[in-house]
DNA sequence: CTTTACGTTGACGTTAACGTCAAGCAAAGG
DNA sequence: CCTTTGCTTGACGTTAACGTCAACGTAAAG
């Protein structure tokens, strides 16, 4: 038993993308799926380093951003000073996150209080126009 | 007494970004500062708009789609179609920013883990190098 | 009165992230 | 064998979000 394979078509379409996407990402290095002959062949590593590129850009992450991110979790890890300096990149990343969080949380409580505002407004107008 | 106004060197400078990109926002209709002759005035409220668009770019979204947003709370709700449409959009915009919230969740936990993995290589290896 | 400092409007340049051809190879079906 | 289908590599086009001049107005300072 063999693992399973999928073309370019096969992999933007499920993901969602276009099949130049894809081989856009490859040209800036972001993945570097297996060749037979000329021919891409899609692993599930592609698949799984794709998810993490889309979930990326629906964070709003430049892709040179995202390819130092995802390749954070490839990096060697051998010395000692290597894992202290990933372990610096993930603080650093973190914090990022912790605060993008904060903004979609004062955004979302903005929104709700904008929605009372407008409840208010619809119930006092009981009418039609 | 008056209300206090700034230049557009003082925006920019309190705001971290350049006065070209004050007058872009303007271009694009995000602001609208008020003119001294062809001098540019900014009041509290440009300070408040400019404040929701710098989050929106945080948070990765493009300048129109931060326009939608922010022109949505000054977006008239006099009828009762108008309120109904408004508060659509409070929903798409609440959909989008808890989905954003989810993926951010996700990275951190990963993070999180990927952080337990590279301790554990650090305490198998208590050497220097 | 002329610098100096700060503002203004064009208008062209730049980078990112693809879109959109064109031209060609390669296997598979009729 | 020919056509269709799907893949390939260029290579140029496009849009967003400004950067970066140039050329000009103006008000305060020396």
């Amino acid at each position: 038993m063999t693992s399973p394979t999928w073309t370019i078509r096969e992999i933007a379409d499920e993901f969602g993308v276009t099949t130049r996407t894809i081989r856009h990402y490859e040209d800036i290095g972001l993945i570097s799926p297996e060749r037979q002959g000329t021919v891409r062949i899609f692993h599930r590593r592609d698949r799984t380093r794709l998810s993490l590129i889309l979930r990326g850009k629906r964070l709003g992450f430049p892709l040179d951003e995202i390819a130092t991110i995802i390749n954070l979790y490839d990096a060697p890890r051998g010395r000692r000073s290597q894992l202290e300096y990933v372990l610096s990149q993930i603080d650093e990343r973190r914090e990022d996150l912790v605060q993008r969080r904060r903004d979609i949380d004062d955004a979302l409580s903005e929104l709700d209080t904008f929605e009372q505002r407008c409840r208010t407004d619809l119930d006092a107008r009981p009418d039609a126009g």
